[in-house]
DNA sequence: GTCATTTTGGCACTAAAGTATGAGTTCCTT
DNA sequence: AAGGAACTCATACTTTAGTGCCAAAATGAC
């Protein structure tokens, strides 16, 4: 940011300069200036561009916002939400019990439940669904 | 885009306008011609920020570049690449057999060498895994 | 044409995943 | 305190997934 505060003043400072050197040199010709004002609109035209396109990759974050209000439409539970990431990650039943202190039987259930409410037939269809909703 | 050019245009040649009055009215003070310059400076950088905007909004893809380099590096076939982007939708052995004409047997034996070659237990983690090295 | 790799596929088997049903517990709300 | 939703777990069963081993075509390079 500083580096592109800088140019910007530079140029700046450059484009008054030769705004001066014509004023003394073609005072008289119209025409000159409205050349240097065609200079200075594409100059600034671009520092435009630039400047934009500078801070618009600063904040290229992937980062997808959850969208957690179509998590509660489906009516997904806490519980289920905490299988469904671990799901994602690509861990078996019995590695997700172990994590959540729980049995496998309570991961079936809730394997089947978030099955259910996201209209898949397996887990790794799970998985795609999830993601094309952004709920993971 | 037809917009974009009509808007443009509409700028300029309001730009041309405001210099031809101050040109007819203020021609002797120097002072008010940098005024306007000033005044075109900003708008063409505005312009210019506004225009990039927009075409970056057309552009916008999330595409995550694939990386080729990391399928030839883990020894991926192409046969089993396609298996794993079937995979990675949620696909069934059975649905990937029907999709690409080859018995379950085949894509068995393709799953097992996804797995071994991207050092997965599960297709899960396979999905995972082949994210994250964005192969897929 | 030969050799290495890829692709295909079968069979037998084990391991996970997923379904169905039922039931006890906890927690929150009214 | 009663009711409902969420959470937990089990048992029995079916379906996928995954492994190991083998082997025949097909492909491509030298």
């Amino acid at each position: 940011m500083k580096k592109t505060i800088v140019v910007f003043s530079l140029l700046i400072l450059a484009i008054l300069l030769l705004f001066q050197f014509s004023k003394y040199t073609f005072i008289s010709n119209n025409l000159q200036i409205e050349i240097v004002i065609g200079i200075i609109a594409i100059a600034f035209f671009f520092i435009g561009i630039y400047i934009n396109k500078k801070s618009l990759h600063k904040t290229d974050t992937p980062s997808v916002e959850i969208n957690m209000k179509k998590i509660e439409e489906l009516g997904i539970t806490k519980r289920e939400y905490e299988v469904l990431k671990k799901i994602s990650e690509g861990l078996s039943n019995k590695e997700i019990a172990t994590i959540l202190f729980l049995s496998e039987s309570t991961i079936k259930t809730h394997v089947s439940n978030i099955l259910v409410k996201l209209d898949a037939k397996r887990r790794t269809q799970a998985i795609q669904i999830a993601k094309s909703l952004q709920i993971i």
